[in-house]
This record gives C-alpha cells, sequence and structure tokens, in this order.
DNA sequence: CCTTCAGGTCAACAGATGTTGGCAAACGAA
DNA sequence: TTCGTTTGCCAACATCTGTTGACCTGAAGG
C-alpha cells in the first residue's frame, strides 16, 4: 500500500521539520511562523505549504512523539522510579519536541488534544502494569509532577530548579513518583 | 504624592482589566487580541490603549498578583502541607490571573520573569522559614509540584487530573509538599 | 533530441494585529 | 452661560500572518 519510495525533496522535507520543532519548542504555536521556519530551513514559505499543506498538520507532523518507555521487566520494584525519572530527563533533553508540545499545548487546542493523546495511550498502559489500584488517578499524578518539573525548568526557567543537577533531580523525585505510582492510597481508602 | 482621586473612567478602566484577565488567561498573550478585549469590555480598542498604553503593560496590569499565603503560625507542623495545598488550589480557582501568569509565561518572556519574581519573592521567603537547608531548591520543587498540578488539571485538561476532587488532591499532593519543604534531603547529603 | 514533471522561487492576496490621530459629545469648573 | 478637560468612537496606518497561483529550472525518461 503506502509504498514510500525515497524522493529527490526529502532533504527539503527534513530541514522544515528539524526548522519547525525548533521554533514551536523556542516561541509556542502562534508565535513560531511559517515564514520563520522556512527561514531558518533556507526555503521559501510556500514549500513549507505544499509539503505539509497548513501550519497546523506542520505541527502534528513536527510534534509526532514518543515517549519510548524502557521495558523496566528486569528492573527492580525499589529502582523502577528512580529510572523513570531519568528516562523523562532524558526524553526532555533528548530532543525538542516535547518542549514543542508542551509550549504549543498551552495555548494550541489541537496541541493540548495531542498530550493528552500521549498521556492516555503511553502513560496509562505504564501505570495500569504497576499501580495496585486506580491506575489512571496514578498516572496522571505521575504526569503532574513531572510535567510540572519540565515547567519550571526548561519553561520558566525557575532559577533553583535550572540549578538542580541530574541527580539532585532523580533523588528529589523519586520518591514522590514511587508514592503515586507504587505507594498506598493517602488519606484512607475513597469512601463515594 | 500619587494622590489618586477617583475618575470618571475608573469603570471603563476595570471593565477592561477584566475582559483582559479572562482572554490571557484563556487564550494566552499572542490569541487575547486588544480587539477582542475591548469587544468583551464594550469599548473601543482604541481606549484600552489610552488606559494602558500597550499591550505589554495591559498584560502586567491584569497579571498583577498576590499569593495571599496564610500566616501559618497557629497551625502544627504535620498540617501546614495540606493547608498549603488547599490553599493552592483556592488560589487557582479564585480568579483568573494564575491561568493568565501560566498561559503567558509559556510564550511570553515578560510573564515568565513575572512568574520569577512571584516565585522569589512569594514563595521564597516561606520556604526561608519552613525549610531547615536548601530553602531555595525546596521551594523550587514545591512550585514544579503545584504547578504541574495546575497545568495537568486546569491547562491540559487530563481527564484523570480532572476528575480528582478537592479531597483528593489534597490527600496525594500534602505527603509529596511536606517531603519537599520538611523532610530530610534524600540520598544523603550533598557532597560538591 | 524533446517532453514531462517534480522541486523551487517570486509576487501577491485577504485578513488580522498593534497602534495612532482626529473629532464629537459629555462633563465640571468658572 | 462659557471654556477647558475628560471620555469615547471612528477611520486609518503600517506591518505581519497564513495561504495561493503563476512562473522558472533542471533532471529523468522516451
Amino acid at each position: 500500500m503506502s509504498e514510500e519510495r525515497p524522493r529527490r525533496s526529502d532533504g527539503t522535507r527534513a530541514a522544515i521539520l528539524r526548522a519547525a520543532r525548533e521554533r514551536f519548542a523556542a516561541d509556542g504555536y502562534e508565535r513560531a511562523t511559517i515564514r520563520a521556519i522556512a527561514a531558518d530551513a533556507e526555503i521559501d514559505p510556500s514549500m513549507v505549504m505544499r509539503y505539509y499543506g497548513n501550519k497546523e498538520r506542520l505541527f502534528a507532523a513536527a510534534a509526532e512523539f514518543d515517549l519510548r518507555l524502557p521495558a523496566l521487566s528486569g528492573v527492580p520494584e525499589e529502582e523502577i522510579p528512580a529510572v523513570l525519572v531519568g528516562h523523562f530527563l532524558d526524553r526532555w533533553e533528548g530532543d525538542e519536541t516535547l518542549m514543542a508540545l508542551l509550549r504549543a499545548g498551552v495555548t494550541n487546542p489541537a496541541a493540548a488534544e495531542r498530550m493528552r493523546q500521549i498521556f492516555a495511550t503511553q502513560l496509562g498502559p505504564l501505570a495500569e502494569r504497576l499501580a495496585p489500584d486506580e491506575p489512571h488517578t496514578r498516572a496522571g499524578l505521575v504526569a503532574s509532577q513531572v510535567l510540572g518539573l519540565a515547567l519550571c525548568r526548561y519553561v520558566l526557567e525557575l532559577p533553583p530548579v535550572v540549578a538542580m543537577d541530574r541527580a539532585d533531580l532523580i533523588s528529589w523525585l523519586a520518591p514522590t513518583v514511587r508514592q503515586y505510582l507504587l505507594g498506598p492510597r493517602p488519606g484512607g481508602p475513597k469512601v463515594p
């Protein structure tokens, strides 16, 4: 079916995508203009339209994202939280896709929906495998702490959060993630 | 000096400010247009410029914010985290200023700087009074969890985070805040 | 060779945006 | 009343936005 043969324009396509990710990550959805992205990729703005249709679809292509959660099968339970926090830090610093998603998701409804999908399909299953009860709630709590750290460290750049090194962050966050994912429900069982 | 006598236009000024807060909170800095704000306030866009100079100063006026941290002097130490989490939830749901700050701060450098100032002047002192060591780091961690919750619950609207009620949130977050503010440094003392 | 067609540039469009200046009406002090 | 000030609206500006279509260019296939 989708026999994707290599095209002569693949280089340009890739350059556009790379520039788009950078701009969306740095400026958010509305301030990242097609013209600026095209200038970074050193091509004409109309090429962006030809290859990606419109700005929304360009963003969708640039914000394709895989959390790449590690297997965790051989990891002892006590070490899982630290491994997870370290992995999240890697994913944040590895490329700019997550930053683009966060910066855009705050003001663009489509980007927010994309984040909800990633949460549901890529983080939810992890919690279902680990958490004894209320896995979705627990996954949401982990997301709140991890996204909050990224917000404070990479977006708002609160000085003390920027100053912490990787080991500090893992030491502080791992117990929190452990409580959220594996700990007992605080405040007694839910009585509705 | 600044003898501020009441003016006939105070009502208009207030209407502009209220509309500005709503729009900035709902749309972020760039998508909240002067024209839309003026339409909400049912006045002419040029009035916004007359009374607030330009968009940046309008935002500065609309994003004036006081965390209003409670005194905590009579509160026993074990209850401080829960009281704090409850207070933050109140401040988020009370008016739209925090939402405006968050949505704008993610894409607008001036708004981000404002958030850093609020953090430094209004949350820092609290940590200095409570935390035995590294108060700024601890304040930063609390900010990461509280802002992360707000991000997931009010901005991204991750379903499980939206679904939790106030008591749930306090039960889950208070232990985390307690560890960050009052708990021992995890992973042993810092050896630089 | 000629034909075809994808890759790429240029100029322009319609609409929205922040911002400005002019002008009319209402108000308050004299 | 009269006069200056405040309050408000209207029209316009320059610029930037996403987007479009006409046109050129070079390579590949016959």
